[in-house]
DNA sequence: AGCACGCCGACT
DNA sequence: GTCGGCGTGCTC
């Protein structure tokens, strides 16, 4: 019998990102298994901390004594061998602890959450109980250990064993429980009881009558007072007679209870729908690790290949795995998937809360549900014997996380269709570049869907030059040409939406006077005005204040908002169609839970005519009557020092085009540009990928770009600025020989937002093609750096970062 | 991370 | 002398 426990634990640091042995208890010998969350001592004080048993052992190579565990979390594992391999790779590939990974699979509630208490001992005095205790028995440390004075008098108590010092280590994760009715008797023996009762006696005939239906069968106690007509009061009754018991049974917390799904079928497929279907399906029967782009415009019925192919997997008595980016897990796309698969889906995003979120990780990993819809992290959800994982808008930045671990989902996703054996299939009408060029040299298969379902015409697209029609009109965010075709759909009862993108662009306060613009005092950058709260806050730290009235600078009244947020847009346009019922959908008006889905909901039922928002509103929105797409500012992001703009202004661009015109309705499309001849511009209006495509990676080709070379970023930030890039330039030395002469690093430069919470940004960018010790020689460099961190030196690597800024 | 240990200055 | 400041090393 295993007797040793090898055990990660819960301290993020270099120094414990390995096992560390323990004993376990002869009572749990039998019980304690690889994936189980345990709680064990930490530390030559009291620390206890939570951690996870990676393995068992007969012997350990630690020669000082063991320490045991002190108690088991679970019953079953948490994390299954896969998780438990993928914990390693994911480590190891994305540079961050163990521990940070393994929490990163898990529900953000199976998290412990420590609190250090002070507690009474038998020595403690009546005036320590009085000063420390007050008339408690135990307080948190924190509330006691205010001063430094306060710290040093506890610590004498303590040596004097008057206060103890516990670690409470909490399972933040609970069930959520239901009241119900348990029958005690059989059937024929509660119809023998209602011969026992008081004539008259009506409500507890009925419920006997009610307990007799139940062959024996638990039933809540709700559902049970409403089908038999019977009052709590008698329940309680009936449980003093002995005729049941309350129990408490544990429900799902179900976010699509109350929700009306109608079933769906198949549909017909075309053709190359039908290819694609059969491609995918006969990898799954293989079963095959073979990676599919496919590759659709939008509306070419991308979707549908997905759930067909879904539907074979579950036909081979396997799972599947459904990614989406957040912001098109709308309730459209979870209703197609749950009208198609019932209850086999679980649904794991952001909108759901903690206690959802865990429900339906555990519905999942008791093998409940066969089918899993997600954003970004669903990518870990414990489906067993996975057949199938799609990846839908593969390009989409949200895939990459962007704080440690700094994975991409599409990594993962790769990872366990190596270990499952099964295929991925990798949907865009606008793969990334490293996605496309794979499939060029034949790494990954492609499957084209060129025709849109029904043979619709893609909507015809209209460039706006901005720079002429500010020469024409006074400043305005509306160009002749699209307000005439917006007065024209609301003449025609027909929907518009407005997108505005909100990259690289604020409202700031700028003084006219003297220039003024007004920043964060603790980041580099300007403050952006917030009507709704009346406030100027900072999007970096979230640092709050008030509109200022005069200039701080020059003391001047001329201080203006400058810029433009969906808010000034609404109004603006409620000036100049005052009879438009708008719709406004950005982050202010969408915070609120089920807000999104109200507002679309709203919009899809022809409440306005005009819906105007952010970003948000480019994917996966489908209205019939929506003929007119207009683009406010097409090319906030060109402009920024990113090698990826053109990529991702073209990518929104034709995401946002394809809203225009999905049902018989043609579409227009207007875009609004100060970059009229800009290449991304220009191929997204003639919705020419292809074109785009071979001319990006010419570009990427001559800077030396992904997907031509591998990309790595290196971090440092400071509280003193000069400290950042000394150490960044120390490093660049000792980088340097330690790299293959043709790879090519880059800075360090102070990051375009230099300053963020106090704090001051380098980077360094190394590009490379070749090098098989940088693996090696950036743990090495976590290692040596870790001295530093003490002194506040923060390093980070980013591995193929998506953001250069 | 969090804790103990150990080495220096300034106080009852 | 000792209290407590912080730099350093270690956690099974």
């Amino acid at each position: 019998m295993a007797q040793i426990a090898q055990v990660l634990v819960d301290v993020p640091t270099m120094q414990t990102n390995r096992p560390y042995s323990y004993q376990i208890p002869v009572a749990w010998q039998s019980q304690v298994t690889p994936g189980m969350r345990v709680v064990v001592p930490f530390g030559r004080g009291k620390r206890r901390v939570q951690g996870f048993v990676l393995k068992l052992d007969e012997t350990t190579n630690y020669d000082g004594d063991l320490k045991a565990i002190d108690a088991v979390v679970d019953l079953a594992p948490v994390l299954n061998h896969e998780a438990l391999e993928m914990t390693e790779w994911l480590a190891e590939s994305t540079f961050s602890f163990r521990i940070t990974c393994a929490q990163t699979m898990l529900p953000a509630v199976m998290r412990a959450k420590y609190e250090k208490q002070l507690r009474v001992t038998a020595q403690t005095t009546s005036t320590v109980q009085q000063t420390v205790f007050k008339d408690q028995t135990e307080v948190p440390f924190d509330d006691v250990a205010t001063t430094p004075k306060a710290v040093s008098d506890l610590l004498r108590l303590q040596a004097d064993g008057q206060v103890d010092v516990y670690y409470h280590v909490k399972n933040q994760a609970r069930r959520k429980t239901q009241l119900a009715v348990k029958p005690l008797l059989t059937s024929s023996e509660f119809t023998e009881a209602e011969t026992d009762v008081r004539a008259g006696a009506t409500q507890q005939l009925a419920l006997l009558k009610g307990l007799a239906t139940l062959n024996g069968e638990v039933l809540a106690q709700k559902a049970f007072t409403e089908r038999f007509g019977v009052s709590e009061a008698t329940i309680r009754v009936g449980a003093k007679k002995g005729w049941l018991e309350k129990v408490a049974v544990e429900v799902y917390r179900d976010p699509y209870a109350t929700s009306n799904i109608k079933p769906t079928k198949p549909l017909k497929l075309n053709d190359e729908q039908q290819v694609a279907v059969d491609q995918i399906v006969t990898a799954i029967e293989a079963p095959k690790t073979t990676t599919f782009l496919l590759e659709g415009v939008t509306g070419s019925g991308k979707t549908e290949v997905y759930l067909q192919a879904m539907a074979a997997a579950l036909a081979q008595g396997k799972t599947a795995l459904m990614l989406v980016p957040e912001i098109s897990l709308t309730p459209q796309m979870v209703n197609r998937v749950k009208g198609r698969f019932g209850k086999a889906v679980a649904v794991l995003h952001s909108g759901l809360s903690s206690g959802e979120k865990y429900d339906e990780w555990r519905r999942i990993q008791r093998g409940e549900a066969q089918v899993v819809v997600g954003a970004r992290s669903a990518v870990f959800a414990p489906l067993k014997n996975l057949g199938l994982i799609v990846m839908d808008e593969e390009h989409e930045s949200t895939y990459k996380q962007d704080d440690a671990p700094r994975y991409h989902a599409r990594q993962v996703a790769l990872w366990r269709s190596r270990y499952h054996n099964c295929p991925v299939v990798l949907g865009s009408a606008t793969p990334s570049l490293e996605t496309r060029a794979r499939a060029e040299k034949g790494v990954y298969q492609r499957l084209v869907l060129a025709d849109r379902v029904n043979r619709r015409p893609m909507p015809s697209v209209s460039i706006i030059d901005m720079k002429k029609e500010m020469q024409q009109h006074a400043e305005s965010n509306f160009s002749a040409p699209l307000l005439v075709a917006l007065q024209d759909r609301l003449d025609r009862h027909e929907q518009s939406v407005l997108m505005l993108n909100r990259r690289g662009y604020s409202s700031f306060v700028l003084c006219r006077d003297c220039g003024f613009v007004l920043k964060c005092p603790n980041c580099d950058i300007s403050l952006t005005l917030h009507m709704d709260t009346h406030t100027m806050k900072c999007h970096y730290c979230g640092h709050e204040e008030a509109i200022p009235r005069v200039c701080p600078n020059c003391h001047s009244r001329q201080i203006r908002y400058y810029g433009t947020g969906t808010e000034k847009v609404e109004e603006e346009l409620r000036d100049l169609l005052p009879d438009a019922r708008i719709i406004r959908m950005d982050n202010d008006t969408t915070r609120k839970k089920g807000a999104h889905a109200k507002l679309l909901a709203q919009f899809g039922s022809g409440e306005a005519d005009i819906l105007i928002g952010t970003q948000m509103i480019a994917k996966g929105l489908d209205f019939p009557n929506v003929t007119l797409v207009g683009v406010l500012n097409a090319d906030t992001a060109l402009g920024l020092p990113d090698f990826r703009a053109s990529e991702r202004t073209f990518q929104l661009l034709t995401q946002v085009s394809g809203r225009a015109g999905r049902a018989e309705k043609t579409g227009h499309v207007y875009i609004q540009t100060f970059n009229p001849d800009h290449y991304a511009i220009r191929f997204a209006k003639h919705h020419d990928y292809e074109g785009f495509f071979k001319y990006e990676m010419r570009m990427r080709h001559q800077g030396g770009y992904p997907p031509y070379y591998f990309t790595v970023q290196i971090t440092a930030s400071d509280l003193d600025e000069a400290v950042a890039a000394k150490r960044m330039y120390q490093l660049l030395q000792w980088l340097r020989p330690r790299l293959a002469p043709n790879t090519i690093i880059l800075g360090p430069t102070p990051k375009p937002i230099a300053r963020v919470n106090r704090r001051y940004y380098y980077q360094i960018v190394i590009k490379y093609k070749q090098e098989p010790n940088l693996k090696q020689t950036l743990t090495t460099l976590l290692h040596e750096t870790q001295v530093q961190q003490r002194q506040g030196l923060q390093i980070g690597i980013d591995v193929e970062p998506l953001h250069f800024m």
